[in-house]
DNA sequence: CGTTTCCATGGAAACGATTCCATACAACAC
DNA sequence: GTGTTGTATGGAATCGTTTCCATGGAAACG
């Protein structure tokens, strides 16, 4: 691995490294010659700046970090998609982590991003301010939020509003006729387990429907807590007759769960899902949804980002979320219809 | 953002940047003494080694790039996380990107790692030897393929046999009774879109079965290809009874569109798709798919990588793809069964 | 023609770490 | 007491850039 540095295309050129470089940045005090002959250089030696000097010397990393729990979960792996599209065309590349939904994966991760000194950082963070983020406040690192939030922080953010989306969920099903609605929740440790949980708690007072604390199913965002959740609830005395999953891989296992045990989706037991994923609404009954806008979240989180670097002070952003009914969600009285012709 | 340096650590423990580096690097020419200042120090200033001067000097980024068509392809979303983790536990940090299948993206971001001298790159490569992909070699920067190769470069890759799968997918829909198989290819830009439809032509042959070129679609690897192929498809004068999708997102794109229609599949028409996805299992009817472990895939490419850098020469490694029959594949004889069982 | 302005240029100092090399001192053997 | 190890230490060079500063020559001005 031959280490060609800018010596050796100043060499070539017949100028300095000075020129070499300022040539290469662009800087407007060169003459056309060296431009020219830098250029050539540059191109007979397969000249590629070493990005690592350069950052030493001004900085900037032009990279950014993602850390979020699993690009496995659908929802995420279209932020990342989102996320370093946007980046690279701002110049940035992106580092990616999964935390696993694991604190100290996320201040391993996080300390590893400080070190590797990137320009910014969004993170869909988990626990509260303690551990590694607070050296992101500390030391001025520019992030954002995304997803989720952690209480306390003066940190930008763009977040779901759950409260509308749930509540008309619950609506939905109690319009139905259900009074017994499962709730399958994320995990405290994360502000989205916390605020759709409280969104849950509220609806259902609202809607005069039962508050009975069995109904609530505390998973972790997992696919196989989806089917722990269910087990347990289908195991109450008086069991739900609806679901409501937190997030897309828990109703995942949900429904892994209720095909196994035969229980017919949409006419044995209704079930809405948190976060809307393509292939819902392929499902044989199309799932029913609360949805938010991914790519949306993606694009304003660099957005913001690239602001804060600059220096700005942006405000943070809640999107809206809406209730999308398709087949699962279908009333104990009416039984399921067909594939919902409702594709979004 | 204060920058601490290695200077103030050392400037606080009362000790020379030389010895301060040392105990930092754990050299044991270092007395229990400066050790324990220097520690002292490093925790009092939370001190964070700057990762670029650390490069700059060593020769070494730490990290790896990993450069996939798109992590919102489920199979690329679970290489990446196995890749990214198993990284990790290595000591490198992984750099994502994402090529959406185009050659100029790719060759871009081929640029950007080696511009940022990652020590290593995984690679689902697409296109020919040109481009960027060349510079890679003549850099003999390491590199290891995984899922695809690119023809007459001598790089170790990790791919999958598909020809067993495909073969087994042929055969079964054959003894189904079917003759005429609609196959959705992938791009013949990439090594994974040529042999699967080269061991699909084959299979064809070997069974017996139609011949008619116009019963292969080309897509491209992305979900509307597939409701493209489908639609192509059903509108020839003896269209398909069967079909046979090259990967999980165009075969998405098929069943959203013979929802769409109202085909029932694994009744009006049979379907198998390659890749396994988790959620293929759920659908009901659930879908008939060619497996491989994706799992796998990451761990070899991830250890293969790591021997490349260590300056070995691993040999490339094939895993098998075998086929996993569910409902969706029944033969146009018998009537759907319902789910399967098998959850795998 | 002399003086000022401008601009391209090269030398050299940074950036923050690692590491070679020389040194100083203690411990040991003779 | 001298000579030989050995060990902890600090100074300084180095990695590949960028950028400040000084310089030299050409152009522009009186």
């Amino acid at each position: 691995m031959v280490a060609i540095t800018i010596k050796d295309v100043a060499a070539l050129a017949g100028v300095s490294v000075a020129t070499a470089s300022r040539v290469l940045s662009g800087n407007p005090a060169t003459s056309p010659d060296s431009r020219a002959r830098v250029a050539a250089a540059v191109t007979e030696l397969d000249y590629r700046p070493n990005a690592q000097a350069r950052a030493l010397r001004s900085t900037r990393s032009d990279s950014i970090g993602l850390l979020v729990s699993d690009v496995r979960n659908p929802f995420f792996a279209d932020l990342a998609h989102t996320v370093e599209q946007a980046a690279l065309a701002a110049g940035y590349v992106t580092l990616l982590g999964n935390a696993n939904e694991r604190k100290e994966q996320q201040d391993r991760y996080l300390n590893t991003l400080i070190s590797r000194r990137v320009d910014g950082i969004i993170v869909a963070p988990l626990g509260d301010g303690s551990g590694s983020i607070r050296s992101l406040i500390t030391r001025e690192i520019p992030t954002v939020f995304v997803d989720r939030t952690v209480d306390g922080l003066d940190i930008p953010s763009v977040t779901t509003d759950s409260e509308a989306g749930i509540r008309q969920a619950v609506e939905h099903l109690a319009a139905a006729g259900h009074t017994r609605i499962g709730y399958i929740s994320g995990p405290q440790a994360t502000s989205t387990g916390r605020d759709r949980f409280a969104a849950f708690t509220r609806a259902i007072a609202v809607a005069g429907l039962s508050q009975d604390p069995d109904l609530v199913y505390f998973g972790d965002y997992q696919a196989a807590s989806g089917s722990a959740g269910v087990h347990a609830l289908l195991q109450l005395r008086e069991p739900p007759t609806a679901l409501l999953a937190a997030d897309s891989l828990m109703a995942v296992g949900a429904i892994a769960i209720l095909h196994k045990l035969g229980r017919r989706i949409g006419a044995d037991i209704a079930l809405i899902a948190f976060d809307d994923i393509e292939w819902f609404a392929l499902l044989n009954p199309a799932l029913s949804v609360i949805s938010h806008s991914v790519e949306e979240m993606g694009r304003i989180a660099v957005d913001m980002l690239l602001q804060v670097i600059d220096g700005g002070q942006p405000e943070s952003v809640v999107l809206p979320s809406e209730l999308i009914v398709r087949a699962s969600s279908s009333t104990p009285t009416s039984p399921a219809s067909g594939p919902s012709l409702r594709t979004n």
